[in-house]
DNA sequence: GATGAATGAGTCTTCATTCAT
DNA sequence: GATGAATGAAGACTCATTCAT
């Protein structure tokens, strides 16, 4: 669908809020940020951020949301390429994606908290035509759990959990360093993860 | 150890604020709560809170701490008086039990949001002297979990998992309903937990 | 006068802003009601309100001066209709017909506030054309008043007195019922006017 | 009643409070009066201001309630030193008086706009004890009024709308000088208020 | 130790108005 | 003439924190 001049520039400024607002929340925490501090980053009147976003947690919402399917969807595409393996083999891949990506993005970790969510990427796929690709891994892998025996429903409640627990192991171990550095506690999560796919 | 009579209205008005503290973040949300508020329901004079606290997310964090690991807490009393089982049935006994109670009380479960963790627990055995008694619980599911062949250390990271686990799950489906009611996610993470276990 | 087709539709955007302009203010309450609201129920755009007035207070004023002038045109209309009487009788029956509508109108009422005036109806008759078959009204009552001895300019201002005093009495008596509900102000004030007017 | 240093101290700073956004409010008209200005001027902090008054509108009320009982209340008091007379004239004395004080504080009528009122009055009797010397005036009146022949109830209806229609003449021919100048209105007045009371 | 009045920086938010399309 | 995105000045209001009592 083309965007007329007026559509494109407009699509333009919230993309410069999104990134202000990243910026920022990043850098300050949440609390620390303001909206007019947002805007004067991003070069844009005070009032032109009440066009785009309700306030400060509209945008931060969309961020996480941005932010956080963006990572599944890195690490998901990566796994595309792989040559075929196991269920357990691809999952595993794409969590140790996730694990090393979020070791390298600590801030970002700390701003996504434990919001890395599957249902995120849900929401993501149903919402944002951009992610319209990624659709196709969401049915490969359920067609792999359904030949291992799963429901479809079950497939994705199984899913839905071991997307959270990597949200909360990352969160711990990697900005907390609890219970264990992360390092220690990959092998761990991935026996745990196997145990469940295998 | 005894408080003289000073110490104990000290603590008395502590417990006052931690109690307003509770009702005030739970009936509006943390950032929709002003110190104000909080020392106009406890009936105590604005400066004096700061006698108490540093400010409100100090407040904040020690409800949190106070009430997760009190729920954990209770559910492992309850897990003691049973008969004795496998480590996979006391587990899933305190699970249940976990759950049942946020299905109760989801405005507790929306404060403690997903910070219900076994790390928690560990920081309150280790401070609190009132929870003394459950280091014993402690001692106890690592014995078993030794017997199962886990080093002490790996035991304590597997527990930690399964406890963020049952949070996030907790949250998701308890009040975002997501992917699923809880009802219908619990049969699921047992099935994963008992996995995991045995 | 003959609109060209150009005219009349400028003519009806200005009474969808009055209308929505009116709606809106009796609703929300002066203060509370924004050019941009105004525009967004008329179905217009922002900028083109400009066209038309100067900003909110001007649009205000053509509502009162539109409304106020209606209710005491309407109740002129309807007294010259009745069998010839005296100027006492008829000046009562436009008060009497003047606070039934307010009775049932209070929301207008709160927005005219005391905005009712023979002032504001003296300038209706000379802007605007569409009153001008009441000019005739004021040509009679004033002969009446001359016949007992009034000079033209003693009869407006008592005119005038009667009917300011008219809008005081329906704003307190109606909105706030002080000092008494309007149905005991009533008699007191009839029997005020026969005594100025005999 | 004595008030201990901090009463007397807060009772000041809303006396501050109140004569700068009087001055303001008569200088600039109260839209354009902000309450940063009315603190600016009291040489208070903003903050203070939201300790006194609710909002502008709030401190506005006061001030009008403040001011238009003390006109009525300095008329009423020269009144009672006149020697005795009749309700009538007594009343155009009052009316007198109030035009003439009116005249000389323009600035002031536009505050008060129509809003000078004997409910107004009744008001600041009943919640202001430094107006309770003037209780008895309101007896005398009553008492004056029930020798001819009005119940209590009925003088105060016919009080309340005497002090409307003067609040409103004033008010147009001062301000607006319509339909004709005070001077001219005066007389026009006083026969209409004769014919009532006589 | 307790109080609560005072502070004033800082935030959100609105809005009239402009002007390029 | 009409549009509505953009502006940014301006205002309302909050609130953590201090400090004299």
């Amino acid at each position: 669908m083309l965007l007329s001049r007026l559509e494109a520039k407009k699509e333009q400024k919230r993309e410069t809020l999104l990134r202000a607002g990243y910026d920022l929340f990043v850098a300050n925490g949440v609390n620390d940020v303001s909206v007019s501090s947002i805007t004067r980053r991003a070069g844009i009147a005070k009032g032109t951020f009440y066009l785009y976003f309700e306030d400060k947690y509209d945008l931060l919402n969309s961020i996480i949301l941005h932010k956080s399917s963006e990572v599944l969807s890195m690490a998901i595409d990566a796994s595309v390429k792989l040559p075929k393996g196991t269920v357990s083999e691809r999952t595993l891949f794409i969590l140790d994606y996730v694990i090393e990506f979020m070791k390298d993005n600590k801030d970002m970790l700390k701003l996504i908290d434990k919001n890395l969510s599957w249902g995120v990427f849900v929401e993501a796929i149903e919402t944002d035509d951009s992610f319209s690709n990624l659709k196709k891994f969401r049915e490969i892998i359920f067609e792999d759990l359904e030949k291992i025996g799963y429901s479809q429903k079950k497939a994705e409640q199984v899913i839905f959990i071991i997307i959270e627990t990597l949200g909360s192991v990352c969160y711990s171990s990697i900005i907390l360093e609890q219970p264990s550095p992360i390092d220690e506690m990959k092998p761990v999560l991935f026996e745990i993860v196997k145990k469940i796919l295998d």
